[in-house]
RNA sequence: GCCAAGGUGGCAGAGUCUGGCCUUACGCGGCGGCCUGCAGAGCCGCUAUACGCCGGUUCAAAUCCGGCCCUUGGCUCCA
């Protein structure tokens, strides 16, 4: 039985075909940790969750990279901030540091597979650096005035991830940059200076107490003279460095589609002229009261205080009762709901487990229960490598939905050991 | 405006690529019953005449084709 995966690139369900037949070389993409990780996080994390572990039940070697982006203004506007016991973080280091360590609480707390590593900006400045100089000397990208952006008009196939044409792309990036673009879709790789203050009066809570002060954040030293890193060339960076050029799955939010991935395509494949990945997987967003659950936004419930309350499973149970690529909504009756169901799938695997080990006198198995068990099993396994992958082509066609693990077709048994 | 993803029963949510009995799947809810010392859990049956709208193709469409309407996301930080 073969796997398939809709890829964003094509719009369609392809089979899937790793470089490498045993190995897979999976990049997820992570947070920008400048808050605590909401529910919709959650549920991304979730659905790659339950990807790498199909992947291993199938015999693949996951190799499974996820960074964190801990270069941030978002990060830096939250300097001296103080939450609970104290402050957040006296620089931006310190800040992304507290993050960082109640993201991967949050991680465990939901039984996630580990990525093998959790690369981060400020560890990999070099490499974005080197990668930047390349461009530079490919004309792929320009100087201007310390900043460093990548010409889109360079890259023919720009445009290709997210359909876009690049006469109707807007500018990108905020207004004081654009002076200094040839193309309004050229986006920065290397931004002169640090964090200008009024980027960061932008981001402030200000409804929490913080102290005031005026960070800028960290800079670096570079051929352009000191500066931060640009959004999106970290994850070529950091993906390179770990899993090469090619890689086989790029997951992440829907959200990140149009400009993050399309610009990292651009500006990897630029200066590999490899493919970057051969399947995108986007996850589709968490909704709430019809609109997406974000930091931003402020609508959101911390993976905390969610976990404290439902529990992990019947918070999996949750996100796993709807497709990975379709939208879903989160209530607390929603919620609610899936603790039930967890609850009686967990009996009925016990219940079912013992009645064939003989282990429960009062319960005793029926002759077929073996067989169903086995043809549940079955189907949960097709529904997983084909249907549970995705929806036709959406290109030719207005529709798309995905069950990597529609709990419907799931066997207790295959449910538990997810 | 451009791009993308969706619009299925009271709710939630499969099915659409590979038209056809589609089982509107699996649930929740509701109704009736069984089991049970009580409660919980469990079990059985029923309920819901659906597939955004309008056309087209076909012996046959939720599924294919065309047009339209609506929702959400992206184009600004974003899983």
């Amino acid at each position: 039985m073969t796997l398939r995966v809709l890829n964003t690139l094509s719009g369609e369900r392809e089979p899937f075909e790793p470089a490498d037949p045993d190995d897979v070389l999976l990049y997820y993409c992570g947070l920008t940790v400048s808050d605590d990780p909401h529910l919709g996080h959650a549920r991304t994390w979730v659905h790659v969750d339950t990807i790498h572990r199909w992947l291993e039940h199938l015999g693949y070697d996951v190799r499974h990279v996820e960074n964190v982006t801990d270069v941030n203004e978002k990060i830096v506007a939250r300097v001296g901030e103080r939450d609970g016991d104290g402050t957040l973080g006296d620089d931006e280091r310190e800040v992304a540091a507290t993050f960082i360590d109640r993201l991967l609480t949050d991680m465990r707390s939901l039984n996630l597979r580990r990525a093998e590593v959790h690369p981060r900006v400020t560890e990999h400045v070099p490499e974005i650096i080197d990668l930047v100089e390349t461009l530079v000397e490919e004309d792929y990208a320009y100087e201007s005035d310390g900043s460093v952006y990548f010409d889109v008009t360079a890259f023919p196939d720009y445009g290709e991830l997210s359909n876009q044409r690049l006469d109707d792309v807007e500018a990108q990036g905020p207004k004081a940059e654009r002076a200094e673009k040839r193309h309004p879709a050229d986006f920065a790789l290397w931004k002169a200076g640090g964090v200008d203050a009024a980027a960061i009066a932008e981001h402030r809570y200000d409804d929490r107490d913080y102290e005031a002060a005026a960070p800028t954040g960290e800079t670096w030293e570079s051929p352009w003279g000191e500066g931060r890193p640009g959004w999106h060339i970290e994850c070529s960076a950091m993906s390179m460095t770990y899993l090469g050029e090619t890689l086989d799955i790029h997951m992440g939010g829907r959200d990140l589609v149009f400009p993050h991935h399309e610009n990292e395509i651009a500006q990897s494949e630029a200066v590999t002229g490899e493919p970057f990945a051969r399947y995108w997987l986007h996850a589709d967003l968490l909704e709430m009261d019809a609109e997406k659950m974000s930091s931003s936004l402020g609508n959101f419930v911390t993976v905390h205080e969610a976990v404290e309350r439902f529990g992990t499973n019947p918070l999996r149970m949750f996100f796993l009762s709807a497709s990975y690529n379709s939208t879903q909504t989160y209530s607390d009756a929603a919620v609610e709901e899936a603790i039930e169901r967890w609850g009686r799938l967990a009996t009925a695997y016990d219940r079912a487990a013992d009645a064939l080990a003989g282990a429960d006198a009062r319960t005793t198995a029926d002759s077929t229960l073996g067989e169903r068990a086995a043809e549940s099993h079955e189907a949960f396994a097709a529904a997983m490598n084909d249907d549970g992958c995705g929806p036709p082509s959406r290109r030719s066609r207005n529709s798309a939905r995905t069950s990597w693990a529609s709990p419907s077709t799931a066997t207790p048994a295959a449910a538990r050991r997810r």
